[in-house]
DNA sequence: CTCATTTTTGAGCGATCACTCAAATCAAGG
DNA sequence: CCTTGATTTGAGTGATCGCTCAAAAATGAG
């Protein structure tokens, strides 16, 4: 039977998404992923294909755990629209803890390589994903009797699919803010503050 | 006396502005300058001494055009709050007429560049004149008696600065969203939505 | 026109880019 | 141990990167 390899592929990943997601696509050479992941460019073309396919994954999985993240926050909100803004209010911590970068790898992506590269649509897709778990949960939201009622109907902004753009809209918002050279209590602060523009917008008294 | 130059120095500009706004600074090659500008690398450089002071310049264009438009869009409300939900909506426009791209370049290059880099930090002071203009209009809105009062103490999320750090995150987050391939009526109802929930916000009965 | 001065040109610089492939290395089977 | 075959290596590929500079072109003064 063939040897087995000396690299596992999953760290290899997160090594590559750490480089990436720090330098971004273009300015995140060869080089720097032989490092990062310490394989030689043989190896990590055998492995992965090219930088672009290697890029690709490092996005799929990215957003994996993303979805991961929000599915589990929102589980553990007994109120769909409280998990929400726990969601929001979580992203408040995201200077607490060093990162590789603030921003989301998947907004990076999108505004770096422009809508007609491969990976800046997959980068759309799990963008398209994510707010289909905000609409989801806004829905369940409207089921629970969470939502202003008398605005939820078939016209008003109160749609569970538009309050989802809108929720997506803050979200890659203050991740982009995230990325300025604000103080971790600022950026709680904002968060904070726009988990409660959330609840006050849809749930306050008509 | 010396021979006049053959090349306008702000049309020139204008060429550099579209070309790093569509493709960003690290992709944007000097092949693509020479092209966009009509110019030799010799004279580029001659004009503007490298690719980096380059972009520097085009930013600060950037953001002084930025600045212009929000003042113009201000002054034509009289009321200031009015203003600012004005200018999200007249954001909502981006997807209505052709551009070399839909997401704000000051946050391209803050995402691109990271925070070290000089001209992402040039970007930072830009954005920070323009939440310091929007700061500006909330506290008119307060002294015009648009804000709700009950909750305008300097405790607040009603505070003029904390207004304007949210407002931007809905502005940074829109025109982030207007770069995904929606339609130019989504992005309208995206950004009514968001000016809608801005005067409910702030405005709203207590 | 000639001259003086400045701008513009473009071939070409060294460095680095993403990437290749023949050879070396290593692990498992016998 | 040796053989087998997949994995890993790293020097080297051509292309392109940002950039330079001596020469050519162009302008205004006299």
């Amino acid at each position: 039977m063939p040897r087995q390899t000396r690299h596992d592929r999953q760290h290899s990943l997160d090594q590559a998404l750490a480089l990436f997601w720090r330098k971004g696509y273009h300015a995140a050479s060869l080089k720097d992923l032989e490092g990062a992941l310490d394989m030689r460019p043989g190896s990590i073309y055998a492995s992965f294909g090219s930088k672009e396919r290697l890029f690709g994954e490092v996005l799929a999985r990215y957003g994996r755990q993303g979805l991961v993240e929000l599915e589990r926050t929102l589980a553990a909100n007994p109120s769909p629209l409280g998990g929400l803004a726990d969601y929001l209010r979580a992203l408040g911590g995201l200077r607490d803890t060093p990162r590789p970068c603030h921003a989301c790898l998947l907004v990076k992506t999108l505004l770096e390589l422009g809508a007609q590269d491969a990976n800046a649509r997959l980068a759309q897709e799990l963008l398209d994903a994510m707010e289909a778990r905000f609409t989801q949960a806004f829905k369940a939201a409207r089921e629970a009797g969470e939502l202003n009622e008398h605005k939820a109907n078939d016209h008003s902004a109160q749609q569970p699919a538009r309050l989802a753009r809108r929720y997506q809209t803050m979200v890659m918002g203050l991740r982009a803010h995230a990325e300025r050279p604000i103080s971790a209590a600022e950026l709680h602060e904002l968060a904070d503050d726009l988990a409660d523009d959330l609840l006050s917008l849809c749930a306050r008294r008509h």
